[in-house]
DNA sequence: CATGCGGGGGAATGCGCATTCCTGCAGGGC
DNA sequence: GCCCTGCAGGAATGCGCATTCCCCCGCATG
């Protein structure tokens, strides 16, 4: 076709060919390409570019990584890109990330908490630029040495890292006020009138799960309500577990009048179950989650909930990642907003 | 510490240290730690993965890619994570990759279509081994050809691509029979009883649109039914597009028992708009989407719609750029399934 | 006119690794 | 006993690029 003739499948264009093609040198090539301290000459630059134009050149980003001794990549880590909670705070770091012209890679745990360990060394190994770990930390201190020592390595060989989850890591960390959410959540369902509870608590080992139970129970006691033992089940964070953890709680049978499922996927599925056992809502049972996920807000009746800023979150742990790096690790605490809604109406009168 | 003393930071332990470390040399280490064709001596073998642990090493993928000449990288390009029916696909494309070792790097356009070519080119610049492009085509030629050529870049390049999305670049394309799946369900609504039927019909330049109303259109008038020219509203192909169309539609007054949405977030949010407006839910309006999203199953009344295997989609998208190259650009075709619920009623009898 | 200086082009170097090529050694066949 | 073969370890090469170092050239100054 053109005079250098056919390329051998799979081999690209390079800035050698770029640079003969302008008639410049490799050097030269580059530091039209990419800018320097040095200056190139006007017209050259445009033979430059024009070349590269039009053999559509793209620079091989490894060889660059490779020359410059550092990448653009930020490596996101989270448990399940499927669930809402996680997909919106990718969105959110994405978003933040490309506008930094950086190159995300992710990775999903799909539960299984300690593969956070396997993706870090891959990243690690990829020279990512920084890491940004999105879960609930889980009980399990074993674990947590682990992923200790993995990101003082991942440190030391020169890259940032955030987490957005519970701080039990000495790294920067956006924390979610999930136990003050919870908190504060109580006591407005108390002050709706209610004073019996259930809560579907979830994984007993998440760390997220607890907070909000605890927080939970710390607002029902504070503003004179109750949880009777019997009243918390656990199950799985998921919608699944929601439903299933309703279904245990009216096998057991409760004087509560308010279910706190902790987090909205799970109250969701708590609202199945309540509706397939015919029990009407919100009138004989009110139900409220957390984290306000935006594709649950037209469910009916309307869920109370605690509003996350699921995408500030993201982009809060990206900002962090690229500020300079603090002596101390930073935190940066991000507070929910309750959101009464027709899930949750006053209470009028006490149980018939 | 060591008498090699300490290291600056941001250095990292590198494949010659290793080597020094157990006292071969680089060659042998490398042919320890990777396998080749070439053997090691067992005893050899062991030194170096014994250094290689005790240093921490993590082998720069970087230098090791250029080595090669190849990478671990599959591209994931999609609209928006944050939206269920892309972080389904995106979800059962991670899995499939993770479980291939591979390296997921992911990008949103967030509605911008002419970023993927930009994503593309930077791709291609990573050196990608593939990529895999989600979302819906645009009416729009110029767009498409551009994206060809960068396709064809890509592939010439050595890299492997796929589409989920309509065919309308040669390329190996997991293909959604949207108008299948939509002449199907609006034959089972006419099955149900109705006759007169809207269109939320969504953005009037994305395929997925069109080809959901064409279909549907299709089924309305090979069962007898009817679309009166005024019931097609065109809007946003989100939640807030189906509320708003939905409103528009009652606005300018329909004779419609049954609103069709081209998607289940649009359905969901025409009920919204429904149940604001006062209009009885499913008595006075039956309501339909289409993808069966999972987060949204619980909704009430229960969301009928074309049930789509979306984490499915995914993986085959990842097989398919896994799998040897074909002669010609591959189809994989995927149906959806007709999933009658509640918001579909069978229509007792005419309107009164 | 000679010297100094700055600007800019190009050759050379090295990033960390896989891989090829070379070399030495051991074992087997004649 | 000698040569050839096979095997495995090590030195060297190159992947594609940024960057450093070197040098040349043109201009200004004395």
């Amino acid at each position: 076709m053109s005079e250098r003739g056919e390329r051998t499948p799979g081999a690209s264009v390079t800035l050698l060919d770029v640079a003969k093609a302008a008639g410049v040198s490799l050097a030269t090539a580059s530091r039209a390409l990419n800018g320097s301290t040095r200056r190139v000459r006007p017209d050259l630059q445009e033979r430059v570019l024009a070349a590269a134009e039009a053999l559509h050149y793209s620079a091989n980003a490894q060889a660059q990584a490779m020359a410059r001794g550092r990448t653009n990549i930020v490596g996101l880590v989270l448990s399940d890109v499927a669930d809402p909670y996680f997909s919106s705070i990718a969105a959110g770091a994405i978003r933040a990330a490309e506008e930094e012209h950086l190159v995300v890679t992710m990775a999903c745990t799909f539960g299984r908490e300690e593969r956070e360990l396997d993706y870090l060394a891959a990243l690690r190994g990829q020279r990512a630029r920084a890491v940004i770990i999105v879960g609930s930390r889980v009980q399990n201190r074993e674990l947590l040495d682990r992923l200790a020592a993995e990101v003082r390595a991942f440190e030391q060989a020169g890259g940032r890292i955030a987490f957005v989850s519970q701080r039990k890591i000495p790294a920067d960390t956006v924390v979610v006020e999930n136990r003050g959410g919870a908190r504060a959540l109580a006591e407005a369902l108390c002050g709706l009138g209610h004073r019996r509870f259930a809560v579907l608590a979830g994984r007993a080992d998440l760390l997220t799960a607890r907070d909000r139970t605890a927080g939970f129970r710390e607002g029902v006691t504070r503003a004179g309500g109750r949880i009777d033992p019997g009243d918390v089940v656990y199950g799985g964070f998921t919608r699944d577990g929601g439903y299933e953890a309703m279904n245990e709680l009216l096998d057991r049978g409760t004087e509560a009048t308010c279910v706190f499922a902790v987090n909205d996927v799970m109250a969701v599925g708590a609202m199945a179950a309540l509706r397939h056992r015919g029990v009407a809502l919100p009138s004989e049972m009110a139900v409220a989650g957390f984290d306000d996920i935006a594709t649950l807000r037209d469910v009916t009746p309307a869920l109370t909930t605690v509003r996350l800023p699921l995408e500030e979150l993201g982009t809060a742990a990206v900002e962090m990642v690229l500020a300079e790096p603090a002596d101390q690790p930073r935190v940066r605490r991000v507070r929910g907003e309750v959101v009464l809604r027709e899930s949750t109406p006053p209470l009028q009168a006490p149980r018939a």
